[in-house]
DNA sequence: ATCTTAGAACTACAAATGTAGTAATATCAT
DNA sequence: ATGATATTACTACATTTGTAGTTCTAAGAT
């Protein structure tokens, strides 16, 4: 059972990738900080996360004086876009215009949402 | 942690979903024959991810003979546009717009595709 | 030089998931 | 009725994830 990216990270090591994505680089402190801004959290839990990315390969770090200072591995587009891929392959069988017709059908989209979809969809042709 | 569905399925248990949702309705049995055709699983492996999956609330079955038949409980579209909500929100903040961005600079689609999705705005300017 | 302290390393444990063996039970054939 | 067969129930175990306590170590303070 080959595990990909939706499934070989948890929700917590989403939420530091997350934060570690927003801060640039962080040590184990800044992002306890952070997540604690939002829920109650011990610092030893997220140097265990942060240590386990590591050896996942998601995260790097460089020492500063005392301290880690961890880094992405992977840009957030780049993780977007293979997350996307994952979904169109898993949910809906390959298909992107199945994934396209879902979101379109169910999520709303302002006007200005809408010009921007087809804006993009006109510079799609063009390239093609 | 809440769990939600895009994690609340493991790759197996996913797996059998979808093979109910094509067969209708299973028996052991038949999810097992299903899915062996793709990689090689023992049959009570097959039955302990039912048996959970009727636990966790996403199959029913009824008693026929001497065998259950398995059902799911939610219909493939109802899942999907749930699975694309929390995509929605896990990785693009809320934004679906954000979303299908990705999706229209990273997949590629077909001039056929390209229609249904612009006839599919058009029909979403109508009802707004 | 010693004390304090910040931070990493190590250890632990529960729940979820993937996998499968063994035991119990019920049905069918003879 | 009895043995074979099909199917569920029960049990087991490794890995992953979320959570956090305890120990070790090194840097800074006095």
């Amino acid at each position: 059972m080959k595990r990909r990216i939706l499934q070989s990270l948890g929700e917590a090591e989403w939420e530091i990738l997350q934060a570690i994505w927003q801060l640039g680089e962080a040590t184990v402190s800044q992002v306890h900080e952070h997540i604690r801004s939002q829920r109650d959290v011990a610092y030893t839990t997220i140097m265990t996360l942060m240590k386990r990315l590591s050896e996942k390969g998601y995260l790097s770090y460089t020492v500063r004086g005392q301290a880690y200072v961890y880094h992405a591995n992977m840009e957030p587009d780049a993780f977007k876009n293979a997350m996307v891929s994952e979904v169109v392959e898993k949910i809906f069988n390959g298909s992107s215009l199945a994934l396209a017709q879902t979101l379109f059908k169910q999520e709303t989209f302002s006007e200005a949402d809408r010009a921007e979809i087809e804006s993009l969809l006109v510079q799609i042709r063009k390239t093609e």
